[in-house]
DNA sequence: TCGAGAACCCGACCAACGTACTAGTGTCCA
DNA sequence: TGGACACTAGTACGTTGGTCGGGTTCTCGA
């Protein structure tokens, strides 16, 4: 009775901004499986139906976190085309990592601010690079799907012991998969640099079809 | 009693196959949210539980009909390794967008025979073609990163209303978004000749890329 | 032919989940 | 001073993935 902590009077109002920033901390920590409301309240010091008040479902939740971390992505500030677009790249990559619980989450539509603000630099950028059309388009999609598709199979596989047993796998199989045992496919790779490569190689095409309009 | 329908000799026994090929039908039907376990049963014409005999957890069940999905990809039969290449990497986007529930499952390590496989193939061809190294591991993954990610989006967006809905948003939000606006990133976009697009400027620069070494 | 053991299946149950509904409690303006 | 509003706690429901232990059927050697 007397102890009894002042209900109501709380320190701080809960927030939409609140529950997404405790969301993503909570995904960070414990990954997408162990996302709950009734663990998200328990962060926020909150029962569980609160949540509802401020947010419709736990969807709006997920979209509202991969939409938060989309914000840590700069707006790269380069004259160069492909150098503004490296760095925008990269920096949309480092970010899916760090949050490796994003990846596959992109399969659900994700239309917030921070998402466009970068799919509208994109844009903008090739088309100062004199993309038109059909070109643009194609390579607006590519560079978004070769990224996100490397962050989806990296942040998948770059756990130590997933590793090691796939390739303990492969080459326990090595009769049918002998290429791939042989060549270690899934030996040490270097994802970062093995990224950077991939998109040189992709840049390069598109500069190459740049050239040819 | 007297009229109890005969239990046991069943028509056929349950095998892990027919829980898959059930899985993949009621995926292919409803889509990934809506595969149950008891769901999944029903259609089985099996109690719930009866699965966990066959099956260790959903899990299983999930990955294995991921896997049973990339047996519909075919292996070229092609001595050009660019038109191998690209008849495997379609063939292989047709399948997951005919499974559209299968892209977001690819954040999970999937080492089934038949993604094995065509990994194997993609590998054997890229060295056939003369990768070696570095260059070998990039084109790999760059393809496979590539392939993935294009059918993650296109599976997320290709349904038309949420397709209008996101269009009506960017224009409402015009300001903030001149070029997306401007130019109808999302509208009509031709998925496949998007996607070859892409691919030949990928493959046109590892080309570039091989003749340089 | 028969009987033991393996293979298979199910009813009952559990904890945890998302979330609808209700009943407050505090704050602020008339 | 008394509503009106904004917010929160509590209770509860239906569904989910999964376990347990006891049946039932099948297989196969003797």
């Amino acid at each position: 009775m007397w102890l009894r902590p002042a209900k109501g009077r709380r320190d701080a109002p809960l927030t939409v901004d609140r529950i997404v920033a405790a969301a993503v901390a909570l995904l960070d920590a414990e990954g997408a499986g162990r996302l709950t409301m009734r663990r998200l309240a328990e962060r926020l010091d909150v029962a569980a139906p609160t949540l509802y008040w401020h947010v419709k479902t736990k969807d709006d939740v997920l979209d509202l976190a991969v939409d938060a971390i989309f914000a840590e992505v700069p707006v790269p500030d380069e004259d160069e085309w492909t150098g503004a677009i490296r760095a925008l790249v990269l920096a949309w990559r480092a970010t899916m990592l760090r949050h490796p619980w994003s990846p596959p989450l992109l399969g659900r539509p994700t239309l917030g601010p921070n998402v466009l603000r970068r799919t509208e630099f994109l844009q903008r950028t090739l088309i100062g690079a004199g993309f038109r059309g059909a070109d643009l388009a194609a390579a607006t999609h590519g560079l978004a799907n070769f990224t996100i598709g490397s962050a989806l199979t990296q942040s998948t596989w770059q756990h130590a012991d997933i590793h090691n047993a796939a390739n303990a796998h492969i080459r326990a199989n090595a009769d049918a998969y002998p290429t791939l045992a042989a060549h270690d496919h899934l030996d040490h790779p270097d994802y970062d640099t093995l990224f950077r490569q991939g998109l040189d190689r992709f840049l390069a095409g598109l500069a190459g079809a740049l050239r040819n309009t």
